[in-house]
RNA sequence: UGGGGCGUCGCCAAGCUGGUCUAAGGCACCGGAUUUUGAUUCCGGCAUUCCUAGGUUCGAAUCCUAGCGCCCCAGCCA
């Protein structure tokens, strides 16, 4: 960690909390190696919040050689489904290399769950409620009264045991009894004011069927989990931060009772991720597919994984932006800038370079032979010689982008207008001689020693240098380019769509980008694009101080 | 209102066993250089100030006290 190093910053990890509580824990010997855990809900698709905890998880198992389970916390039957659990393993596959696509299930531990129930009975530390619904959170008092002791708080532990039995076997209705932790209805927490442990709830299990009609709670079943698995450092998000007392309350009692070792897992919490323009609540993301705003879960509009991994945002882009925003229990807002430039450094390095033109104009060269065509060479990165080169055929009609010329230039604006010489990209200067506003097209000759890697091509200087396709060989795709689906800046309640979020262009492409087998691909001065379906899609822009000083 | 957190540049975020802090780094922004992408890269600018007010100290973003502001908790959800 050379977290001073300013050279190596952006690769550097830089020092936070959870690190530091790692490595105290490491260095006191109070664990011997770190074992960390993601626990999602299978009752939706992951997001760039998810994203935040995977990569933080995954990422502090491998730097301290320790590992991280995936562990579905499927403890609510009436809100879960394979087809959840399916994408959530595809999308942790996707963001890291080293997940070996194993998963774990609470329902595995239910047993288990149910055996500490009983011993929490036995002990006393734990009894049958039969208040309704609405008398319990009427007795649990508030902010500023204390509960009241439910009137079933005093059965007896043979009584509790039976009754506890029985609702597991089915005898009792749903919603009759509830089994909650007893420990003091005047806690100043109200987490700890005997919150339920197991509820009555007759519902068909993903995984276990039928085999159970009482399912444990969250807050109950989680420290179990982690303890199971030996988790040494349970990190999640603030909002469970009051409800760590009773986490180690539970532990410590089934650690007593001889049923968990020590060390027991400690749970961390820190900042969830919250993106500007970027909604990621679940309720308001399963709305915006229900009513068919968003082409399904893995549109690339949609800021979930499946959705991102077809917008072409990488995984090693995901990596830097982890890093990049740190870890804090600060509750912030990061601008989604970082995000794309996190993208845009890693798309840079990997994306070959190709010519399309987005919005077609049409160039002739008047003093290019008609029928006469040549073989442009271009690289496929301006840096990187290791990655090839291709070639693109010129002749003379061009179909050049339209923003690239004004019949009356604004200030600054040094591309193709009459009068004004340009280079196109890796093949001649051209002076533009004229524009017919009927038939829609610009002519220009082009200046024959100016040839790009000829010993002329420099003989004359310009300022503009512009991309082109071949009319005659152009290939024709449909590019969609996305915006974000929201207009306000922090939408965390109703939706604020943006009308505009996502447009389909017909664009002419240089021939070579027929074959193309590519991941990621930079079309020359507009973008970042992937492949995907019958067309390409663009990930995110380049920079264009042009289009910030024009603004 | 009781409890739990958090307050360092427009947005993140180091720093928090007090001095090297007239406070790192990134994003954004503003210059300028290089450039056959108005891209990339490079160089420079961008908090005498760390929520506020007192205090301790030779010395405080870092310690103490009192305020102020924001977030979370009253599901048989997670």
């Amino acid at each position: 960690m050379n977290a001073k190093n300013p050279k190596n910053q952006d690769v550097a990890s830089h020092s936070h909390f959870i690190r530091r509580r790692i490595e105290a824990d490491l260095a006191s010997g109070r664990v011997k190696a770190i074992k960390t855990r993601f626990p999602p809900e299978p009752n939706g698709y992951l997001h760039l919040g998810h994203a935040k905890s995977i990569l933080l998880n995954f990422g502090l198992a491998k730097e301290y050689g320790g590992t991280c389970n995936l562990r579905f916390d499927d403890t609510n039957p009436e809100r879960e489904e394979q087809e959840y659990v399916d994408s959530i393993i595809e999308s942790v596959k996707w963001l890291v290399p080293e997940f070996d696509g194993k998963a774990l299930y609470a329902s595995d531990y239910f047993d288990f769950m149910y055996q500490c129930a009983e011993y929490l009975v036995t002990s006393g530390n734990a009894y049958v409620d039969s208040q309704s619904a609405e008398d319990m959170k009427r007795n649990r008092g508030d902010f500023t009264r204390p509960g009241v002791d439910s009137p079933y708080r005093s059965r007896s532990p043979e009584e509790n045991l039976s009754l506890l039995r029985e609702m597991r076997e089915g005898k009792h209705a749903d919603g009759a009894h509830v089994l909650r932790a007893r420990i003091s209805m005047a806690s100043p927490n109200i987490n700890m004011r005997d919150p339920a442990l197991y509820r009555i709830k007759r519902a068909t299990h993903h995984r276990t069927g039928d085999r159970w009609c009482i399912y444990p709670m969250y807050t109950y079943a989680h420290p179990i989990e982690d303890a199971v698995e030996k988790i040494t450092h349970s990190l999640c998000t603030l909002e469970f931060e009051d409800q760590r007392p009773f986490y180690d309350w539970l532990l410590n009692k089934l650690a007593d009772g001889g049923l968990l070792q020590h060390p027991l897992p400690q749970q961390i919490e820190f900042a969830r991720l919250q993106l500007t323009h970027v909604m990621l609540s679940k309720r308001l993301l399963i709305k915006l597919v229900e009513d068919k705003v968003v082409d399904g879960w893995d549109d690339p509009r949609m800021p979930t994984l499946a959705g991102a991994r077809r917008r072409g945002y990488t995984p090693e882009g995901f990596r830097r932006f982890a890093e990049r925003i740190g870890v804090s229990k600060e509750n912030s807002w990061i601008d989604y800038s970082v995000f794309e430039d996190c993208m845009r450094q890693h798309l840079d390095e990997v994306a070959q370079r190709r010519f399309a033109v987005l919005d077609p104009l049409k160039l002739v060269i008047e003093n290019y032979p008609e029928g006469q065509e040549e073989l442009m060479e271009a690289p496929n990165h301006p840096k990187k010689p290791q990655m090839g080169k291709r070639t693109i055929p010129f002749s003379r009609e061009l179909w050049i982008e339209r923003e690239d010329f004004q019949e009356l230039p604004e200030p600054k604006y040094f591309r193709l207008y009459p009068g004004n010489k340009v280079r196109l990209r890796f093949g001649y200067v051209i002076e533009c001689i004229g524009y017919d506003k009927v038939t829609n097209i610009v002519s220009a000759k082009y200046l024959p020693e100016t040839k790009s890697g000829t010993s002329g091509a420099d003989s004359i200087q310009v300022k503009g240098n512009i991309h082109w396709v071949s009319v005659r060989h152009a290939r024709d795709a449909e590019i969609r380019i996305y915006d974000r689906l929201f207009k306000t800046e922090k939408p965390e309640g109703q939706y604020d769509l943006n009308a505009d979020s996502l447009k389909k262009l017909r664009a002419r492409l240089e021939p070579s980008l027929e074959n193309a087998d590519m991941q990621a691909v930079q079309f020359e001065r507009h973008g970042y694009f992937i492949s995907d379906r019958d067309g390409f899609s663009r990930t995110v822009t380049l920079r264009d101080s042009w289009a910030t000083a024009t603004r």
